[in-house]
DNA sequence: GTCTATACGGAGATAGAC
DNA sequence: GTCTATCTCCGTATAGAC
């Protein structure tokens, strides 16, 4: 795949990174073409708008978010470790969340500012998490609750991530880690353990 | 109040507004002026420039936040029900959020981007709130753990605003809200209810 | 033909002079 | 409050290199 276009790809690959860094309005033409290393009228061969490369940088995204999950899934059978592959995702991506925050929560909150026509795309990257998870959930026996709790624990991941980014501060991240931690254990703890909250919901 | 300068306080109103739904980046003089309907040329006796507005903005918003905290803590003298404030807060602006996410979070995360120097105040805005809930629970005799909590809850409320900008699903701010309350209710009770999981942390 | 680089013009934004 | 200067960015037109 590399020679099928490989400036293509460099584009594709510097946009990406600088929409996460920088963010997508900030982001010019001219920054991706010197983080590339080419020239700016050379850009459209390749992609016509900015709006077309930023279809190409959420194809991307989804494909690597796929691959990611699938990932995952073949780390281990039991649903209590590959959910715990997802909380983990805070620690094993700790410093680009202190310095740019999560990179699908802030390009949905930029693209919604904007009322940008892309925001369903990328919108779907966080479906495809939240889909997975609900999945992970359903298989441990979680049916009826399995959505709600797959939302659950995305909304704490983004919400760890909202607040990494502004204070800074690595010990947040794994405090609320080792919290998740212990929510997992508790929600996928046999129904026995815990009879009156799961009931009222 | 309102006769020391009005025009200047409609520019920061409406700036502080489309700030909030368009983003910093995306508003320009152009968007403000057009919004106060005063010309452009017209901002310099009140601002010298945008980032300068940006100032008075965050400004704003801290004045906006103190008086906001103590009217919740005017509302009630007990930190359970001071705390429900905060996270009703979730419901009353509910429509704004959906729309376009928490404006501390939002705001943080794009100066976060720019590596912009009003960062710092921004976060202010956020340390007001974390400050305000960390001393309501060590009111409630959870003095050790009390910073820890308000990180924790401020991070859930910041998680369901991005979720719900995202997704644009009022039934998900409703039932994280829900259980916000019902995790309150456990970690308010008394300290004989809840042995083990406390004493980990 | 494909890819790349230089040059040019329009639009909009900030900043400031008058 | 008008009017201008300067800058950046987007888009295109043109031409050279493989």
């Amino acid at each position: 795949m590399p020679d099928l276009s490989p400036t293509r790809q460099q584009i594709v690959d510097a946009a990406d990174a600088l929409f996460y860094s920088q963010g997508f309005t900030h982001t010019s033409f001219a920054h991706v073409a010197q983080a590339v290393g080419i020239s700016r009228g050379n850009f459209y061969h390749h992609f016509k708008s900015k709006d077309e490369i930023l279809d190409a940088v959420i194809a991307q995204r989804l494909a690597g978010t796929e691959a990611l999950l699938a990932a995952w899934s073949a780390a281990g059978e039991a649903p209590a470790g590959r959910l715990r592959c997802f909380v983990h995702m805070l620690l094993a991506n700790q410093a680009p969340i202190m310095a740019h925050g999560c990179p699908v929560g802030s390009l949905c909150a930029e693209l919604g500012k904007l009322d940008h026509p892309a925001l369903g795309a990328a919108r779907d990257v966080f479906a495809l998490f939240r889909d997975w998870l609900a999945n992970e959930f359903a298989r441990a026996g979680l049916g009826d609750e399995a959505p709600g709790l797959a939302m659950h624990l995305l909304a704490r991941s983004q919400g760890v991530a909202v607040l990494a980014q502004a204070f800074r501060n690595p010990a947040f991240i794994a405090a609320e880690v080792l919290l998740l931690e212990s929510w997992l254990a508790e929600v996928l703890a046999p129904a026995a353990r815990r009879p009156s909250r799961r009931a009222a919901a």
